[in-house]
DNA sequence: ACCTGAACACCGTTCAAGT
DNA sequence: ACCTGAACACCGTTCAAGT
């Protein structure tokens, strides 16, 4: 079965005198005029639903209309294009985070839970949205100063206040951005990588490629011995040590850059 | 300007009897005869050329082919379709480290050595094709236990082979390989992102879309003043110190997985 | 004000036909 | 054996026209 949406005409006869908006009444759609107006907000909403759901590939202005009870061309009078279309999807899912309880705007409990509670919660929105990550992941930001997959002005904000706000110098908040971006990138594109990501529904996949054992064993010799180990899912408790270990190589460059501030001429 | 090649054919008046072949001798092109014959090679290493001239998005069948003088239709005998040959063009350019001195197929001078030249083998791939980096970086690999960027079998092979004549017991080399993507991954693509990667020709940035210095005053005050430090680059000692540190954190597995070993009756 | 029809310049891919 | 022409079912996007 491909990703094409059924067609819901082709079920029965249908009286050639219907008009228009009767056809569309058969078909269960809303009539135009009770159906709630497009919005740009409503057309992003509706394009990471159908990422979700079908994988970036399959999603097309044409179908995007379609899932909306519209022409394509509609589109075009909320969003300037398909490229821009796909920014707004990437900010959409990373702004998600505004409504997580478990992510707080200001360190109450020390910048490590501060920072642990970021980290949990790019992660649930990258396990919400497999399929929409790579595009968090890999589209490139607006400002050179923006780094995936942080990429909202907000966040970024938000990330450097609380820092500030625990007691962090400028060079140390920036130094944590950056260690802290790169972490959460790697994990996490590997992590829903390992989902099968990035292409579209799952029905492509057929899991026929695998390299069959005889030809592992010809010269891969640890990796076909290591295949189990391999494939286990450790992910979930990679996260957690390498987050650790992430905020303790913080937490030491903070006594550093702190000796640093001091004056240059301790012993 | 657009990426779309120019047509050779405006500029003059042609003689009408003239036969294709002539025309194509006045184009400037080899005849059939003389071409060198297609093949699945010459076909990844054109569209790595294409990629890293105009970008992932300008790359198409019919641009391709005629990037190689040839219909689009003729590909499809060397290549099943694009998707593989995008999937051929990432293993292709991972593959370039097999023509890197500086990287080894056996640790000579240690396993941190082994790891240090894998690393800066990767990032010199990395750098050469920024473009084509988030294709390896976000690819689904072939199978679940080949994780990206080392997304060939004869890599990970080198990988754990390697590491396992430095003495790491399988545990410990599995544990390494998954801690040293996600660093390679989050790095690597941190910094081909920032060289502007994705998109394609650099005509369409027109670097018009910052937000405004008024915009940014209002509400996100650290982020404008630390607009300067974030944009600085210094990927490449933020690359080395994050390598060092993770050589380090793999020393440290490796003490505590050889206790392990030792028995747990230890005191 | 908001949406659609028709059109344009593209795509990837198949297949019978040419040399 | 290797490539092409013609065709099919799609794309994104523009714009005049409809309600």
């Amino acid at each position: 079965m491909s990703g094409r949406p059924p067609d819901a005409d082709s079920s029965g006869p249908v009286d050639p005198t219907d008009v228009d908006a009767d056809q569309a009444l058969v078909r269960g759609e809303d009539p135009p005029s009770r159906r709630e107006p497009l919005s740009r907000e409503r057309i992003v909403d509706s394009a990471v639903d159908y990422i979700d759901a079908h994988g970036l590939p399959s999603l097309t202005m044409r179908r995007l209309g379609q899932e909306l009870g519209v022409e394509a061309m509609a589109l075009y009078r909320y969003v300037p294009g398909r490229e821009d279309l796909l920014d707004a999807v990437a900010g959409s899912v990373i702004n998600e985070m505004e409504h997580d309880d478990e992510v707080v705007d200001q360190p109450h409990d020390g910048w490590q839970d501060f920072l642990q509670r970021l980290a949990h919660g790019v992660r649930r929105v990258a396990l919400r949205h497999p399929k929409v990550f790579p595009l968090v992941a890999s589209r490139p930001p607006e400002a050179p100063w923006l780094r995936p997959p942080l990429r909202s002005l907000d966040w970024v904000e938000t990330f450097l206040a609380g820092l500030h706000a625990a007691g962090f110098s400028d060079r140390a908040a920036v130094s944590a951005y950056r260690s802290f971006t790169g972490f959460l990138l790697g994990h996490l594109l590997l992590e829903v990588a390992n989902l099968g990501a990035d292409l579209g529904p799952l029905d492509v996949i057929e899991d026929a490629e695998e390299p069959s054992p005889r030809e592992l064993s010809a010269g891969y010799t640890h990796v076909a011995r290591l295949r189990g180990m391999l494939s286990e899912d450790h992910a979930a408790e990679e996260f957690e040590e390498a987050l650790e270990e992430l905020l303790d190589r913080i937490a030491l460059m903070l006594q550093l850059d702190a000796r640093a501030d001091e004056g240059p001429a301790s012993p």
